[in-house]
RNA sequence: GGCCUCGUGGCGGAAUGGCUACGCAGAGGACUGCAAAUCCUUGUAUGGGGGUUCGAUUCCCUCCGAGGCCUCCA
């Protein structure tokens, strides 16, 4: 078997590269995860699917059982504690809480779950153990209860950002704790107040920065290098620069992670997303409330808007893309009516497309030509409809595949569209909507029309439209529907 | 100020040293008892100026424009 050859663009090097796992019986991939603090929003949803698209291509090309994700869960920071103290429940409540929303979301944008979610608060003895190295090693110190990396002790320090460390400290302009010894140095470990949640530790109680944390929780899931690490483009500077420059000190590598991947900033309706420009808006907000748009959105709706635009290119949420995502997903739906899962396989133009650095756009692409090939009478639609439900397969639309509507079921149609239109419209009577539907179909096929229009407009007046259509081969009369919004 | 992206048709959005995808919207046609739907066909684009080249949207320079990071925000 050819494994198709898979190029990433990789920060470190600012280009694309092929990519090679360290083991290709375990490939290993490290995403930084959501600091639980409030809810999700629509920008912290990007790198979870895209990232989530990567796992399954990796899984269809390496083996469901040799790729390894990591995604971590930050339950220790500065915001949570200020955020627990501001309504007035425990650090722990908040913690659970959010994530608790979180896992639910992500999960109706139709992501897998990771092979671990370590939380921080887990790791603290990895922590302690890589500062320790750190120490001893000379790239940190322990000042007044702290302890700091010492950045100029990391001569190439700045290489994924590209910032020179002389310029760095040059241009530092944040005012500078007295026990640092360079105006670069960034905290692993910082003292905790009595009120504030702490660890013992060699340097007294206290709890860990921020960085620290992901270069335990890889260390511990993944070994002390692996193959891919991503997060959203603003990670670089200081986050993942700061990871690299902790973990390659303490273990004496060239490197954290060959790959780094970072996606690119999301934008809503060409503002930047922002709590003070009031378009901020949370994933749940959108499956859930009408407050972006007007309406709630399906998870796939919300994943096939995101996968449309290259995961590294800014991408601007408005309410027409996702209309279109939704007519996209429609057509889909109806040209998939009655599809087997069965031995169902992605084309390689599909693959081809998501190993050129996840394009997930030209992929989707890939799709529309696979539909139309299966509209076509000649040829062999079947073998299309199978591919399609292949490629749909691997970039995340397990659920959408698993109520594709019956060929001739009346009412699992028309609860789909309701779950799409959400509450308002679901006092449909469904049985009787199928009673009046038949029985328009047999009037029509009588030439009763007066009748056949008649239903016809009550159908309508319940908000369910009619589409006729005859069948291409037997010239038999057939009805579908949808709900009108 | 430093570093870094990006400017493609009405809109979204890929790709490419030679013919610029795909989707949406638009237009025309077919089908249909009518409506809706469906099917077929189709017009329209590489920000400005230089350079390299037989040839540039693609490579280089410059100008204009948009955005990001440098502030524990994906």
């Amino acid at each position: 078997m050819t494994t198709p050859q898979l190029r990433l663009y990789n920060t470190l090097t600012r280009s694309k590269e092929v990519f090679v796992p360290i083991d290709e019986k375990n490939v290993r991939m490290y995403v930084c995860g959501p600091t639980v603090y409030d809810f999700a929003h629509i920008g912290n949803a990007r790198p979870v699917i895209v990232f989530d698209v990567l796992y399954r291509l990796l899984r269809h090309l390496y083996g469901k059982d040799h790729v390894k994700y990591v995604r971590n869960i930050t339950d220790v920071d500065d915001k949570i504690n200020a955020r627990a103290a501001e309504r007035g429940i425990s650090i722990r409540d908040l913690t659970e809480g959010t994530n608790r929303i979180f896992q639910e979301d992500v999960k109706a944008l139709g992501c897998l779950e990771p092979d671990v979610q370590p939380r921080a608060t887990e790791h603290i003895a990895e922590m302690i153990a890589i500062m320790q190295k750190l120490i001893e090693a000379g790239h940190a110190y322990a000042a007044e209860g702290h302890v700091l990396f010492a950045v100029p002790s990391m001569a190439d320090y700045g290489r994924l950002s590209r910032r020179p460390l002389d310029e760095m400290i040059a241009g530092a302009r944040v005012e500078v704790a007295p026990y640092k010894r360079s105006d670069m140095d960034f905290v692993l470990w910082k003292p905790s107040r009595d009120n504030e949640p702490g660890w013992d530790s060699p340097w007294g109680r206290g709890r860990p920065g921020w960085h620290i944390e992901c270069s335990a929780m890889s260390w511990k899931h993944l070994g002390e290098t692996f193959d891919i690490h991503g997060g959203g483009i603003d990670l670089v500077f200081p986050h993942h620069e700061n990871e690299i420059a902790q973990s390659r000190c303490a273990f004496g590598h060239d490197v954290m992670a060959n790959v780094w991947m970072h996606n690119g900033f999301l934008q809503v309706e060409g503002e930047k997303m922002s709590k003070s420009l009031g378009n901020f808006v949370t994933i749940n907000e959108l499956l859930h409330t009408d407050k972006f748009g007007g309406r709630s959105w399906p998870g796939e709706v919300l994943r096939l808007a995101m996968l449309k635009t290259h995961y590294r290119q800014p991408i601007d949420w408005t309410v027409k893309a996702l209309e279109e995502a939704e007519k996209t997903i429609k057509e889909w739906r109806r040209l998939l009516r009655g599809a087997s899962r069965s031995n169902a396989k992605p084309s390689e133009n599909f693959i081809a497309a998501l190993s050129d650095d996840l394009n997930t756009h030209a992929a989707v692409t890939e799709i529309h030509k696979l539909a139309v090939a299966s509209k076509s009478p000649s040829g062999e639609p079947y073998d299309r409809q199978t591919e399609m439900v292949g490629c749909l397969e691997i970039i995340g639309f397990d659920e959408f595949l698993k109520e594709l509507p019956d060929q001739d079921d009346v009412t699992s149609d028309i609860r789909k569209s309701i779950s799409e239109v959400g509450a308002p419209k679901a006092g449909i009577d469904l049985k009787k909507a199928g009673q009046l539907i038949t029985a328009r179909l047999e009037a029509r096929k009588a030439k009763n029309f007066a009748e056949s229009d008649r239903i016809r407009d009550d159908l309508l007046a319940m908000g369910i439209q009619l589409k006729d259509a005859k069948d291409p081969v037997t010239g038999e009369l057939t009805t579908t529907w949808e709900v009108k919004r």
